[in-house]
DNA sequence: GCATTTTGTATAGCATGCTGTTCAAGCTGC
DNA sequence: GCAGCTTGAACAGCATGCTATACAAAATGC
């Protein structure tokens, strides 16, 4: 019999998630790093001294959240913040340069967990699925309610 | 440029997973249900009197999880549990009326998110997606690390 | 030039997930 | 018939997400 969670976008992208997080991270405890810190290290791996406003739109998530995320890094030495001579409101968000020196194995390892996931899927099928989910989220985050 | 979280399925699935999440919580507020106790009510909506040992295996979350969200939903007038007579470790947990009321207004509402979700795809898509989506949960629950 | 609005951050409170630990009850083997 | 293993469940501690609030600094309007 097929579940409903078998036909739904929603109970499968939850799972998925899950089973995602879970094997980054295991993937980069190793390192001292953690899933929710990945989106912003890469953001700042791609441009350093953001400030937090920016990296919440980069990211898209809400604004405490990565407030409690950058302070979490500060806490394991990951970030440093700085004064902003533009702004005296907000801080520009630094790299360490024990941060920086992780970007290759990290990024490896994320690399590695995808590969896992996608291990099933042959190339064309791969690549559709990432096209596919890219036009979902696009279609989410316009949607207004 | 294309950046890495436009060609990384963890990236995307975690983005998904939230956009979605937070869809279908605004979606069923109004019935006082949140998304982490929909595949919860889904399993004994299917089939009411189950264990919590058996509930943990059918929405594969860890048993602590299942716990919490058994708690909270008993807090909430959704379940009640009876002394098991096959095992005194372990309680039935039972839908109460109230829960079982909910159903099918859950249903479409989490029903009408995903149809949102899936706007901009067509039949074929859409139907592509959720069956890439399985088998990548599939591969990642049979992976053993 | 000042009141109002907007913008940038921090914090509290809560939901949902995890690991680790503990404990009770059932099962197994000798 | 009991020691030891397995199974069912609760709880503590922590990460990551959210909403709601608060407040300071910057920008705007008149």
């Amino acid at each position: 019999m097929v579940h409903f969670k078998d036909k739904s976008a929603g109970y499968l992208v939850n799972h998925l998630a899950r089973l995602l997080e879970q094997a980054l991270a295991v993937a980069i405890r190793p390192l001292g790093l953690t899933p929710g810190q990945f989106p912003t290290l890469l953001a700042l791996w791609a441009r350093d001294g953001q400030t937090q406003a920016e990296l919440v739109r980069e990211v898209d998530v809400e604004q405490a959240t990565m407030a409690l995320t950058l302070k979490r890094m500060e806490r394991d030495g990951l970030i440093r913040r700085e004064r902003n001579p533009e702004d005296s409101r907000s801080r520009l968000i630094y790299l360490t340069p024990h941060a920086k020196a992780l970007e290759d194995r990290a990024l490896a390892q994320a690399a590695e967990v995808n590969a896992r996931a996608l291990a099933d899927l042959d190339e064309h099928e791969a690549q559709q699925f990432l096209s596919l989910a890219i036009r979902l989220v696009e279609t989410l985050r316009k949607a207004p309610d």
